[in-house]
DNA sequence: TGACATCGTTCATAATGTGAACTATATTTA
DNA sequence: TAAATATAGTTCACATTATGAACGATGTCA
């Protein structure tokens, strides 16, 4: 009985993280699709867009924060800011106390662009909000907050 | 009342959304973290790694059908076929029945980096499993499950 | 047989990203 | 205070991921 119980047990464990990979690595892929989209959308490249969207309630950055932000080597923050400065969606100045920071924040256009992305963003998710039960809601956001803390332990396991 | 019950919704549906972009936001994240530290444990870019993964129940798949499968143009697949070929982990042979058909299966030793791939995702899975409350996991599996048909049945609205 | 479609390849191009080297400043320490 | 060290941003070489057009070789169908 007890060994029957301990097979089932395993049985359950395996079934249940073979789902858990392939509906991650599904949601994941929705994701990607979905910002290749809004890139589309936008018609700008999603790492800038990303950007962009890190001055919700900040004036400036300078450029190793947008690094720390977007979780890319400041080599990299440094080309997209140089490309959102071409675009002329932000301006970069020198930092009054430390001359080797550039202060960098939105330009109107920039702060145009952010309120365009923002709606753009918060339809799509009403509207994904729409197809779920709203009994469900709830419920899928806890979920969604379990999984979370549960990746980040992993995580914090394997470093 | 009836005002504010729908003042009340309004406001309960902003949070939820903002709720839902935030957490599918960060497990994108999660995952894009999960696939870049697989490619580095296994010293192999990542489409060469979910390239091999296909073969899981297929002992012959050709160009198009990879490309297919991937997601990509057929050119990006000529190209991540090539490189495994040169790491000897697939091999590519004509198809007798259409000469313009290439046929491509795994070498012994491209079948045992899939083992080790299955083992190593497989494991990680498991970890995550177990840093979900048991009783809480089929809560889980079920709001991903519900999430995912929502994710594509907005995707096949907007297409 | 000719028109059209399909499979795989090659090439030009773009986006995303890293790490090392370098310049110009700050900060800390001997 | 002078020297060592650290930090911010830039530049460059390189790798990976990806697309789309053009092309040759084949296959299919009217």
């Amino acid at each position: 009985m007890n060994d029957v119980n301990t097979t089932n047990d395993v049985r359950v464990l395996e079934y249940q993280a073979n789902k858990l990979q392939e509906l991650i690595s599904e949601l994941h892929n929705c994701c990607k699709e979905r910002y290749s989209h809004e890139a589309k959308a936008f018609k700008m490249p999603q790492a800038e867009l990303r950007c962009l969207m890190l001055f919700e309630g900040h004036k400036y950055l300078t450029g190793i924060q947008i690094a720390g932000l977007l979780e890319v080597a400041k080599s990299r923050a440094t080309v997209i800011i140089e490309n959102l400065d071409k675009k002329g969606m932000v301006q970069r100045s020198q930092d009054p106390n430390d001359a080797r920071v550039k202060l960098i924040n939105l330009t109107p256009a920039g702060q145009r662009k952010v309120r365009e992305i923002e709606e753009f963003m918060f339809a799509l998710h009403q509207q994904l909000l729409d197809q779920i039960d709203p009994g469900q809601r709830t419920g899928v956001i806890t979920a969604l907050e379990t999984l979370r803390s549960s990746m980040e332990a992993v995580k914090a396991q394997l470093a």
